[in-house]
DNA sequence: ATCGGATGTAAGCAGTTGCTTACAAACATC
DNA sequence: GATGTTTGTAAGCAACTGCTTACATCCGAT
C-alpha cells in the first residue's frame, strides 16, 4: 500500500459519478422538485439506495451537484465576460454542456432550505458583477441583472413558442447587452467582442 | 321565479368565490406545484371535495383563476404604462393586493400543461409590450422585457435576503427603466412619471 | 480457503398527492 | 309533510415521494 491505497472494487467512485451527472442533468432540466431521485438513479443506471448511501439525501445530493458545477466556471471567467458568457449558456442549448447556470438558476424557486444552497453560489455571482459599475447601488443593480437571466433561462425553458428559444443566440445577446450596459454604467466592458 | 331564480341556498358560489380567492392566493405564493389542494381548502374554510365538484381538477381550478386575474389589468392599463405597472405590482409586496402578475409569472415554471394555461395571458401582454418599439424583432424585445420581471419577481420571492426584496420600489424602478428603454427603442414613453 | 468489509439489489415503509365515493344535511317545490 | 335536488362532509384509494432495511454478492487481505 505505498502508492494506489484504495483500488476501485466495484468501482463505487465510478457510481458515484454517474450520479452526479445525471442529478447535474435532471436539476438543470427540470429543477429540483420535479427531480426525483428515481429519476436520478434511473438515469445513473444505478440502484437509487446507492443515492443514500454515497449522499444521504437527495438534497445533499444538491449540494453536490451545485458545490462542483459552480467551483469552474466563475474562476475561470474574467468578470467583464461573465455576463455574455452566462447568456450564451442558457441560449446554446445543446453547446451548453455546461449545466451550472441552469442549476443555480433552477434552484430559485425551490424549497427554502435548497435555496439556500443555491444561493451560495448565486451570491458569488453577484459579487462578480457588482464590481462592474461603481454606481452606488451596485449590488441591487447586479441582482437585477441576475434576474434577467434567470428569466430569460425560464422563459426559454418553458415557451417553447417562445421566440427566446428559437431565436439566434447572438441576435438576443445584441438586444440585451446595451440594456445591461446602461444598468452597469461607467464600466470597463461587458462583451468581449 | 320571475327575477331571481337561483337563490343561493347554502351559497355554493361563496363557496367557488372562497376557493378562487384562496387559490389565487396561494398559487401566487408558491406556483402551481407546491399548492395542494388541501392547503387552498384550507384557506378558503371548504371541504377538499367540493374543490373537484365544482372546478373538476386542481389544473381547471387554475385556470379559472388565471382566467380571472387576467381580464382586469390587462384591459384597463395603457401599454406603456404596463411595464412600471407591472414591476410596481411585483416590488410592493402587500400593496399589491393584485395577485395577477405573479399567478402568470409563477406559472412559467411549472407543468407543461399548465404552462399553457398561464402563456396564453402572457402572449397578451407580449403584444401589449411590443407595440412600443418600432425595432425589427419586437416581438423578442417583449419577451425579453417579460422575462426580465419573471426573472425579478422568482429573485424577489425567493431570496428574502436579496436586495429586490427590501430595497425601495422606486428605487428599482429607476434602475430598470432606462434598461429596458434601451430595449425598447424609440418609443413612446414607458414610464409615466 | 476464508473472513470481513465494501458494493449492489429488492422490497417495503410512512407520508403526501390529486381525486373519488358513499353518505348526511339543508333547501325548493309540490 | 313528502320528495328530489343541491350543498357539505368524512373516509379512503391509487399513485408517488424520499428514504430505510434486510439481504445477496464481490473482492482484497490474511
Amino acid at each position: 500500500m505505498d502508492d494506489h491505497q484504495q483500488v476501485r472494487r466495484r468501482d463505487s467512485s465510478a457510481s458515484r459519478a454517474a450520479l452526479l451527472d445525471a442529478a447535474a442533468e435532471l436539476f438543470a432540466e427540470r429543477g429540483y422538485d420535479r427531480t426525483t431521485v428515481r429519476d436520478i438513479a434511473g438515469r445513473a443506471g444505478v440502484n437509487q439506495a446507492l443515492l443514500f448511501r454515497y449522499f444521504g439525501s437527495k438534497e445533499a445530493l444538491y449540494a453536490a451537484v451545485v458545490a462542483r458545477a459552480g467551483r469552474d466556471k466563475l474562476a475561470e471567467v474574467p468578470p467583464n465576460e461573465l455576463f455574455a458568457q452566462l447568456l450564451r449558456g442558457i441560449l446554446d442549448r445543446q453547446a451548453g454542456q455546461d449545466h451550472s447556470s441552469q442549476i443555480m438558476l433552477r434552484s430559485s424557486a425551490e424549497d427554502v432550505s435548497v435555496k439556500a444552497i443555491g444561493q451560495e453560489l448565486g451570491q458569488d455571482y453577484i459579487r462578480a458583477l457588482s464590481v462592474l459599475t461603481d454606481a452606488p447601488e451596485a449590488d441591487l443593480r447586479a441582482h437585477l441583472v441576475l434576474a434577467w437571466i434567470v428569466g430569460i433561462d425560464l422563459m426559454r425553458a418553458d415557451g417553447g413558442l417562445s421566440p427566446l428559444a428559437s431565436a439566434n443566440p447572438e441576435q438576443v445577446v445584441a438586444c440585451v447587452l446595451p440594456a445591461v450596459r446602461t444598468l452597469l454604467e461607467r464600466i470597463k466592458d461587458i462583451s468581449p467582442e
